[in-house]
DNA sequence: TCCGAGACTTTCGCATACCGTAAGAATCGT
DNA sequence: ACGATTCTTACGGTATGCGAAAGTCTCGGA
């Protein structure tokens, strides 16, 4: 996973509940159309009539996440955007007046999820809202790891490394190598190998022999005496976890 | 793309044919200066003179969008865009009385997605008209706002920008770069981006190498050693946050 | 309709990393 | 101790990615 999200801010998927979205705006009765819009749409839905008591309420009920109005009289979106950012990664949707170009820019930067201008339709709102909290869902889906013996490979990324230290590998090497983790513990034949990883049928099985030497250079502590990628005489190797 | 729209509901901007709209409402004289403004602003205009016709009509004609009357005679406004709900998701733009702030607030609880209150004059209602359709198809586009490493990318205004400067992409440098933040981390083989980004299922791959130099050039601070698109060695590149 | 600019694709040469082979050294099992 | 097996190292051929530039394609203006 490559960015590490803010304490407490719960993942709807996760969850069996709802999503709850907090809205925060000075116009109760906008506010009550897009409430209403929301819960028909399976949300369930917290409401703040100005910056101060929606950042509050953002606070200590932490929703999956905010809607935001920018301009609002006392603490604008601005800040409770900037102030939420501080101790939370909750996601959020600002609404911005028609044309605010710099606001947009500046909401951006604040680090908003994304932004809905006015006049927009609750169903618009709607959409937007179910947009950023799949997206934020799937960045805090950790990506499958294959693991063994302080070895990790990362498979989607197609990153490896060993006791959090990133490794370089080449393609054979970080193929065989994803082939070993995928069966721990089983012996490979030489011949296998050359199978499942050159796709050879025939071949000199040396040339298995030349890169296990080489995986090994890398992710053994001690590569002439290996602990993981072990040796099974006779027949060819093992993975030990 | 992403999302999958309700049944039926053409989207203005994939056809190359004017937008189709209906326009239903029991006062045949007002329906008829609506519907000359209209086709003079380039739309292909459609009526129905009562509630359950313009439903009927809507349903079989499946128009981009739909102007309501709110009080008709027999089914009202509301009944109709209701029932339009359960099948479509074809905008709709109400007209109103004046002052009738309640049934604005109905309306756009029931799904409609502007609405425009009497007296109108037809300008203003094809202004209306042309925003909501601009929304709409907005709305069937990919994640609206994406960012990573410095930069930000606004799929809606189809703008991109590096550390707040913009930046101009030719077509293919925007859509590479939309793919790779849209999933950050993630090893891209050559193959898999021709056919992504190219829709080419077989090809030269060296393409995909020329224009990630050519985007590397735009949106790194050194090209020649990148630290954002960053080359995975046997197999293609990757987007690093 | 023709033309030109910009965008896209293809080609080519270069530098480098990678791969496979071979040959000698070391190790294991008996 | 001895043969078989595995390890280690070195080396040349090759694939890969990069950079530059020439060759197409497309679209809009004259």
């Amino acid at each position: 996973m490559t960015k590490v999200r803010a304490i407490g801010h719960r993942i709807p998927m996760d969850s069996a509940a709802d999503p709850r979205v907090l809205v925060v705006d000075d116009d109760p009765a906008l506010a009550e159309v897009v409430a209403r819009y929301l819960r028909r749409e399976g949300f369930e839905v917290d409401y703040a009539a100005d910056g101060a008591t929606g950042l509050q309420r953002a606070l200590s009920t932490l929703p999956d996440l905010v809607v935001l109005d920018l301009m609002m009289p006392g603490m604008d979106g601005f800040e409770v955007c900037r102030r939420l950012r501080r101790a939370t990664a909750v996601p959020v949707v600002m609404l911005t007046a028609r044309g605010e170009e710099n606001d947009r820019i500046a909401g951006l930067d604040l680090g908003a999820d994304d932004y809905v201008t006015k006049p927009f339709s609750p169903r618009e709102l709607a959409a937007r809202v179910r947009a950023v909290l799949r997206r934020a869902a799937a960045e805090a889906a950790p990506a499958p790891l294959l693991t063994g013996g302080g070895v990790e490979v990362d498979t989607v990324a197609h990153r490896v490394s060993r006791r959090g230290a990133p490794v370089t590998l080449t393609t054979k090497e970080y193929d065989l190598l994803v082939c070993f983790l995928t069966s721990p513990g089983r012996a490979f034949r030489r011949e296998e190998l050359l199978e499942t990883v050159w796709g050879w049928s025939i071949g000199d099985t040396s040339t298995v022999t030349v890169h296990v030497r080489r995986l090994r250079e890398k992710i053994e502590d001690d590569a002439s005496a290996p602990r993981h990628l072990t040796t099974v005489r006779g027949v060819g190797y093992r993975w030990e976890p």
